[in-house]
DNA sequence: TGGCAATTGTTGAAGTTTCAATATTTTCGC
DNA sequence: GCGAAAATATTGAAACTTCAACAATTGCCA
């Protein structure tokens, strides 16, 4: 207690300067940690990923996988690069994901004909009619969000994010 | 595969059809993943995390630290239930990440004399002094992003986080 | 063409998070 | 005040993710 004390006496500060400019800088408090756009971020996908998980949570199926099923829905195959990058997941986690589903036979591999270093991932059947049940939980999801906070700021919100993903890259 | 087209068979629709009301939806392609706001939210939240976690890993620090750090800075203990809350992790996983960070002498935790099932953390000397390090850094990312996003955009965007934030709870 | 580098996907080990159970202390009704 | 219920933090096992190494295939260029 009393050792911080001696840190923020005058002298403290100033050989505390001379070892880095950086912390140097003013001994204001800076800006509250719920104030960075990181935490906002953090924390608003924490909960609304929560809710869907819940959701889906009905048909026992994580949320990862929903993505998969929908992005692989269309019918055309998909290489696992492709897909790791479509979901948002890495290689090794999504190879070990895969390999869950189909054992539910929800999905399937192909080698792909064109280059055989390649794995085609396929939406079974199974796969489709379960993704249909999901799409319907998501979908209630997201209008139960647009209730409360409104129409308008979640296209807004949908727009603002999707320049600051194009504005990272 | 045959037992796939078994179930698409039209008998096998109608019983599932009568299962579930959700499954009699509109067949249609329904909304793409990339529109769906969880996603985007998870998109975003990704890649900034990603550039916030490559400038701290200068210092060595996972994310998660940081903001620990940032919310003891201020010399007031906290419960570790109320610091859970406060940097979006639970109890087990704070628990042992303060574990690593009592060997790293940046906290220190105090029994609570006022209630002995607490806890109190605090931050130690040396923590502070690495926290305001990565302050430096944390804010030198975020003007990196109001560089290229604007700072319009920014503002706007942590209004509207905010207030999906409340509006989901 | 032959071989070296790059690409793609998987695997096993290591590390991390989560779940359920536990220990301890406090609160509250009776 | 006593005892059951709630609150708080930790622990160990299980589940999951990540890292680094590997195997297979393709592209390249000399």
């Amino acid at each position: 207690m009393h050792i911080e004390r001696a840190i923020s006496a005058s002298h403290s500060l100033i050989r505390v300067k001379t070892k880095s400019s950086i912390v140097a800088k003013p001994p204001s408090q800076d800006t509250p940690l719920t104030e960075h756009l990181a935490y906002l971020l953090a924390q608003a996908n924490r909960e609304i990923n929560r809710q869907l998980e819940s959701r889906l949570a009905k048909e026992g199926v994580p949320v990862e996988q929903w993505r998969i099923l929908k992005v692989l829905f269309d019918g055309n195959g998909r290489s696992m690069g492709e897909l790791a990058e479509a979901v948002l997941l890495n290689h090794p986690t999504l190879t070990k994901i895969i390999d869950r589903m189909v054992s539910d036979a929800l999905v399937y591999r192909v080698q792909d004909p064109k280059d055989r270093r390649k794995v085609l991932m396929f939406c079974s059947e199974r796969g489709k009619i379960l993704c249909q049940r999901l799409n319907s939980l998501a979908m209630s999801q997201e209008a139960h969000i647009v209730e409360n906070y409104g129409n308008k700021s979640t296209n807004e919100l949908k727009r603002l994010l999707e320049n600051l993903i194009d504005s990272a890259n």
